[in-house]
DNA sequence: CGGGATCCAGTAGGATACTG
DNA sequence: CAGTATCCTACTGGATCCCG
């Protein structure tokens, strides 16, 4: 893989913006995170991320599958299963979320401070 | 800072994407990386940025302030001057979002394979 | 020059209700 | 159980005019 390091604009940061604007929305990571230990089923999701309504888990569901981060596998039976679980690809980018996500909890509370000081500051 | 660093969905992942949402949106990124070599002034960022329009990027810097990202500095001159310049804060999150950004763009061909593929096998 | 205020279109996202 | 279809609201983002 000889792909180029920089990101010189140009080239990188409208595909940035978009795979942020995907993995950013509301819901993704958290579909992501439900789904790093193990694969799991539809309402089994559903319940792991707890707010998303199904119309959401499915769309966000979808979006995953089209891009290739989530394999989507049909048991025919009754009840029908289906399950969800990360290809390596999805389990590639939840690695490099982590990092971000682990930059988000150590500074909270200095952005949360930044935040009021602003806020209180133009009341 | 006793900050528990693991991400287990209760605590980091509400923050973990609120913080994503803001970076993930359109414009943030390339605010940031417009800003990361040197210091601008406003129509300096928005020429740099390239198709941000006046009303967004005052947005985007206005949040980007309020979370310390940025620092606001105004030189009263004629005509005025403001400069924003990114704090060690918002170039510590620069760094981590370079990394997003390198997988983005180590897996775009990847990524944009596997969208033709799905969205062509279901006609 | 650096914005603020306003108006407006498009979309993200929530709440059901219905289906195989 | 695992969705699809529909409707509705709120926010995002663009354009334009105005102001210090």
């Amino acid at each position: 893989m000889d792909v180029p390091v920089s990101v010189d604009a140009s080239a990188g940061c409208r595909w940035v913006s978009e795979i942020l604007n995907q993995v950013g929305d509301k819901w993704t990571i958290q579909v992501v995170v439900a789904l790093r230990d193990r694969p799991r089923r539809f309402n089994d999701i559903k319940r792991h991320v707890a707010g998303i309504s199904q119309q959401m888990l499915t769309r966000t569901l979808k979006a995953l599958e089209r891009d290739g981060m989530v394999a989507r596998t049909v048991r025919s039976s009754t009840p029908p299963q289906v399950e969800y679980a990360l290809t390596e690809l999805g389990l590639s980018l939840s690695g490099t979320v982590r990092q971000l996500a682990e930059w988000a909890v150590a500074h909270r509370t200095i952005i949360r401070e930044n935040r009021q000081r602003y806020d209180t500051s133009r009341t």
